[in-house]
DNA sequence: GTGATTGGCAACAATTTGGTTGCCTATTTC
DNA sequence: GAAATAGGCAACCAAATTGTTGCCAATCAC
C-alpha cells in the first residue's frame, strides 16, 4: 500500500531526501541513518513494492530513484477526497450524467 | 503519524466514507465493516491521534467527522516533495535568502 | 422501570513490522 | 590475485499492530 509505505518515519525521511530527484545507492541512503544496510535494503524493497521508487542496477550498486508519478498518484487521491468534500464531485457527476 | 494512519486499509475506507463531510457515530461507521465495534473504536482513536478526525459527544453517541485541514496538510507535504523535485523550492529558497 | 443500544476499558492472542546478525556472491580497486 | 565494498538471502528476535472477548456505565425508547 501507498500510504503505509510513507507511514514509517525512516522511509518518510528516505523519500524526503530522494525528492531532489537524484538516485542514490542503498549504501549511500543508509549512510546518514542509524540502522544497518540490510534494514535499509528492506525499506527500499517496501518502497519499491509500493511503487514509490525505481531500482536500476549498475555494476555492483543498485541505484534507487523516487518515482514522481507515485507522488502525483497520492496527490490525486487526496484531491479526490477534498473534491468529494466540496460536493464538487457530486456536481460533476450530475453534469456528466445529464450530458 | 499522518500517513501511517492512512496506511491501514480499514482506516482508509473509513476516511473515504467520511470524506462526504457528514459525521457518523462509531456504530454507524462499523455497520458496513466486518469487524467488531471495539475494533472500529480503536481505528477511530488512531485517526483522532493523527489529527485526521474530530470527535463530538452527543448523548450516548460519539460523532466522528473528518478534519479537512488534515487532508490539506497531507497535500501540502506532497506538494513540497514535488516542488523540491522541480527545483522550485531551491529557487524559492535562493530568493528568500537574497531578500 | 426494563430492555436495548452506544461506547469505554482491560486482558488476551495472532500476525506483522522493524530490526539484528551471519554468511554468501559479485564487482571494484590496488 | 588480494582486499575491500555493495548488496542478497535466511534465520531469528522484540515490539507494535490488529483483532478478539467479556464486562461495565450511560443513555435512549417503550
Amino acid at each position: 500500500m501507498f500510504f503505509a509505505a510513507l507511514g514509517d518515519p525512516t522511509r518518510l525521511a528516505m523519500v524526503e531526501r530522494l525528492a531532489d530527484g537524484r538516485p542514490r545507492s542503498i549504501a549511500r541512503i543508509g549512510a546518514d541513518l542509524p540502522i544497518s544496510r540490510q534494514a535499509v535494503a528492506k525499506h527500499v524493497e517496501i518502497l519499491h513494492q509500493a511503487g514509490l521508487v525505481d531500482r536500476r542496477k549498475s555494476g555492483r550498486e543498485v541505484h534507487v530513484a523516487l518515482r514522481r508519478e507515485a507522488i502525483e498518484e497520492a496527490r490525486a487521491w487526496l484531491d479526490a477526497v477534498g473534491a468529494q468534500w466540496d460536493g464538487t464531485l457530486a456536481r460533476l457527476k450530475a453534469f456528466t450524467e445529464q450530458a
